[in-house]
DNA sequence: AGCACGCCGACT
DNA sequence: GTCGGCGTGCTC
């Protein structure tokens, strides 16, 4: 039997599957799918088995058996496997990297390096690494020891690894970890408990506390966990330990799932009644649930329309097929609220996956879709490759959201792998948003997806007044604060009638850039071509991109002028304003300083729900999904700061933003108000915020779409070159770029040679070209063509080319 | 990616 | 004459 193995080497020449024989003993378990251990060349390295066969084509002389099986059930499902398959062509990836991909980092291999002294041949050993060996024969890491090691030693170590004196051996670990349990057991009947009770010695009153416990409430053959037997008897597992030992326990350890929300109760949940649009928005997608038919929907509901009850719902008739249900939700609103709808409705038939659980946690989850202990699987972008095997729905909550794309390779889009899967499974998939990007809004247009429209809050809650404060104006009348007037009447008004308010900023940190008053220096990184940001903590500036940090220079660097000011607001800034404005107030500060900690974000978060602060105040993360029935009123303090990035998306991404902070405004009985502070209160993309109206601003956006050649009237794919030298950088992009215009056909366009917006970062410079194209069927091939050409070059030198065939990040 | 093989310069 | 530089090619 032979096994076609993709092996964990991601280059080019490797990108391909090598034959291994199948050892008897693996031919029963093996499955496509599994991960195994196979030599390949000198070296161990992890692989998956991506189909069997009777036979191989390659010279079967040369074969080798697999070194080892790791899974008898495989991580990977065949339907992951088709997938991966497809995406590996769709972005360009090599196939190693988009398996992985679809695995929790626990399950990801790990090579380790380790030096062991040969004990044969101890003495020739140099004296000059004799230091290393002296507690023990083996270094168990390499890479730590290069780190320490002067370069001397580290040739003295190649010449005695060479004379096979120190042997290298390298390991291939996965780090699954299980945790474990320990329980215990009554080792004896009631009966001889009872002697054994009689027959402590006196002194022993800890031990008798125990035993006269487990006599009173612990039948014979029932496990306990040691741990909770000695919260209940109040003693030291030290003491539980000693009966083990006096063989009246007998203990073990037991491999327990972690679950992240076990000391959590949710209160179950039923089906809310429904309002009418709700009612008619899950109609037609009830309809396909019961048919098995796919077809992608576009849910539009405005912000409180009640669009997650209806995923509820869905979900709901899903489940009751015995089929399986994944929803998708930006990392960044993966709440501790939205979590508790799931759960309350669900219980414990949902697994979550984000980033604030640890490895193991996350592990731990997964197993439970894997092993099909689950139904429903909540989380960020990766979890669309939840391995579920029966999929009956899958729901992308804030389709527009940008996380939804990945930024390193493999660069997919949970929405195009969503809409492919449920191809596969013909099964609904639900794209909900109050402002959809304006490429899915197009396409359910065109019908290419079914558009549903929620234009009513629940209960007929009013959308809150919005009103634009002209900053210039402000300006004009002498405020340079960074409040309006209007804004400081509405936060007093709220704070004296004991109302929250909740202030959105889209900087963290006090201050963006130094710059000195008189001669206009600005303190710039030396590494990257941007300029350092002022950290008041640490009272330093520094870089965002290669965390270069400098001291504040006192004077200016370039006209010795003491004029050096710093410009800009950040969270942190307003924070201290807002403290000397209103001293009496109790501001909560979220933003990625305040919520690095684990859990900090929830604690954060039931402060203000309780009523513990009056002002929230906080950067994108506080814009989703927050539903408090106290706030009244919403500031946003400098709407046009994403306005001006040099990205073809600015302006959408501004009306979203400001959209959705708009929804966090009056969503119960008391009324909303949304205060947006501007310097271009003309711009549609604020107006439209305004006026509450998604389609106007979808109208104006399409037009300069349309102009510019952007999605979603063409497609475009964004190559990115990086190196060291300047002239190396824009000779390669040159060659890329004109090797496009000669292999692609006429109607579509390449733009470049063009420098990055951040021309150089960590000292290297940055450039790029883009296409734009409507239809290209040679552009996959051509694409393939340039990785090949360059893949030597980028192995040997600093060269890195990146491909990506759906751009979110232009910088 | 690693690692071996192989062909040209400065050293015991 | 050899040690060692890194260019080239291979890994079932």
């Amino acid at each position: 039997m032979i096994a076609k193995v993709i092996v964990d080497v991601a280059v080019n020449q490797t990108d391909r599957a090598f034959d291994y024989i199948v050892p008897v003993e693996f031919q029963e378990a093996i499955m496509p799918g599994a991960r195994v251990t196979v030599s390949f060349g000198p070296r161990k390295v992890q692989g998956f088995v991506v189909s069997l066969d009777s036979t191989s084509d390659y010279d079967a002389t040369k074969l080798k058996p697999l070194y080892d099986l790791i899974d008898l059930k495989p991580p990977l499902t065949k339907e992951l496997l088709n997938l991966a398959n497809w995406l590996k062509d769709e972005t360009l990836s090599f196939h190693i990297s988009v398996l992985k991909s679809m695995l929790p980092a626990a399950m990801r291999a790990k090579y380790h390096k380790t030096l062991t002294l040969s004990e044969a041949r101890k003495s020739e050993l140099p004296p000059g690494l004799q230091s290393y060996f002296i507690k023990s024969n083996v270094i168990e890491s390499w890479e730590d020891w290069r780190k320490s090691a002067s370069e001397h030693e580290k040739k003295l170590m190649m010449s005695a690894v060479k004379e096979d004196v120190v042997l290298v051996t390298n390991r291939v670990k996965t780090n699954e970890t299980k945790k474990t349990q320990s329980v215990i057991k009554l080792a004896v009947n009631k009966e001889e408990l009872q002697t054994a009770i009689d027959h402590l010695s006196a002194n022993a009153s800890k031990q008798r506390q125990v035993l006269e416990y487990l006599y009173e409430f612990i039948s014979e053959g029932e496990w306990l966990p040691v741990s909770e037997l000695a919260t209940k008897t109040n003693v030291t597992r030290q003491t539980i330990l000693q009966l083990v030992k006096k063989q009246f326990l007998i203990k073990k350890d037991i491999i327990i799932s972690r679950d992240p929300y076990a000391d959590r109760d949710f209160a179950r949940s039923n089906p809310l009644p429904l309002t009418s649009e709700q009612e008619t928005a899950l109609m037609p997608i009830s309809e396909m649930i019961k048919t098995g038919k796919h077809a992608t929907f576009l849910l539009r509901g405005v912000t409180g329309s009640g669009k997650t009850e209806v995923y509820l719902q869905a979900i709901d008739r899903v489940l009751k097929q015995g089929k399986e249900a994944i929803v998708l939700v930006p990392e960044i609103s993966l709440t501790p609220q939205m979590v508790t709808r799931f759960k309350e409705r669900f219980g414990s038939r949902v697994a979550v996956l984000h980033s604030a659980l640890s490895k193991g946690e996350k592990y731990d989850e997964w197993l439970k879709i894997r092993e099909g202990k689950v139904d429903v699987a909540v989380g960020a972008r990766s979890a669309i490759f939840a391995p579920f095997e029966n999929l009956g729905i899958i729901i992308i909550d804030e389709e527009h959201e940008t996380s939804y794309k990945q930024e390193e390779t493999p660069r997919y889009h949970a929405r195009q792998v969503a809409i492919k899967r449920g191809e596969l499974y013909q099964c609904p998939v639900i794209l909900g948003s109050a402002t959809p990007s304006l490429e899915s809004y197009a396409r359910a247009r065109k019908g290419v997806y079914q558009l549903i429209s929620m234009e009513h809050r629940v209960n007929n809650v009013q959308m809150p007044e919005v009103t634009l404060i002209d900053m210039r104006e402000e300006l004009r009348n002498g405020n340079r604060s960074m409040f309006s007037n209007q804004l400081l009447e509405g936060i007093q008004t709220r704070l004296s009638r004991k109302e929250q308010i909740v202030l959105f900023l889209n900087r963290r940190g006090y201050a963006t850039f130094v710059m000195c008053r008189d001669c206009g220096y600005v303190a710039q990184c030396p590494h990257c071509d941007i300029s350092l940001t002022y950290h008041r903590t640490s009272q330093s500036i520094q870089c965002h991109y290669c965390g270069h940090s400098e001291t504040i220079p006192g004077v200016c660097p370039e006209c010795a002028s003491d004029s050096i000011r710093f410009f800009g607001t950040g969270t942190q800034k307003v924070e201290e304003e807002l403290m000397k404005l209103f001293p009496d107030c109790r501001v909560v500060r979220m933003d990625v300083d305040t919520t690095r900690r684990k859990g900090a974000h929830e604690k954060l978060l039931t402060t203000f729900g309780e009523g513990k602060a009056d002002i929230l105040l906080g950067t994108q993360m506080i814009a989703k999904g927050l539903d408090f029935p106290n706030i009244t009123l919403v500031g946003v303090l400098a709407a046009d700061s994403m306005l001006h990035l040099p990205d073809f998306r600015s302006a959408e991404r501004t009306f979203q933003l400001l959209t959705q902070v708009s929804g966090r405004a009056g969503r119960h009985e008391k009324k909303g108000e949304v205060m947006v502070q501007t310097y271009t209160p003309d711009h549609y993309s604020i107006l439209d915020v305004k006026q509450h109206d998604y389609l106007s601003f979808f109208e104006k956006e399409m037009v300069v779409r349309k102009q510019g050649g952007y999605p979603p009237y063409y497609y475009l794919v964004l190559i990115h070159v990086s190196e060291e030298r300047l002239d190396k950088v824009i000779a390669i992009t040159e060659k890329i770029t004109s090797f496009l215009k000669r292999e692609l056909s006429e109607n579509t366009s390449v733009y470049g040679p063009v420098a990055s917006a951040i021309p150089r970062i960590k000292d290297r410079y940055r450039y790029q070209c883009m296409v734009k194209y409507k239809v290209e069927p040679k552009l996959t091939h051509v694409l393939q063509e340039i990785m090949k050409t360059y893949q030597g070059e980028m192995a040997r030198t600093s060269l890195t080319i990146t491909i990506d065939t759906n751009p979110y990040m232009m910088l």
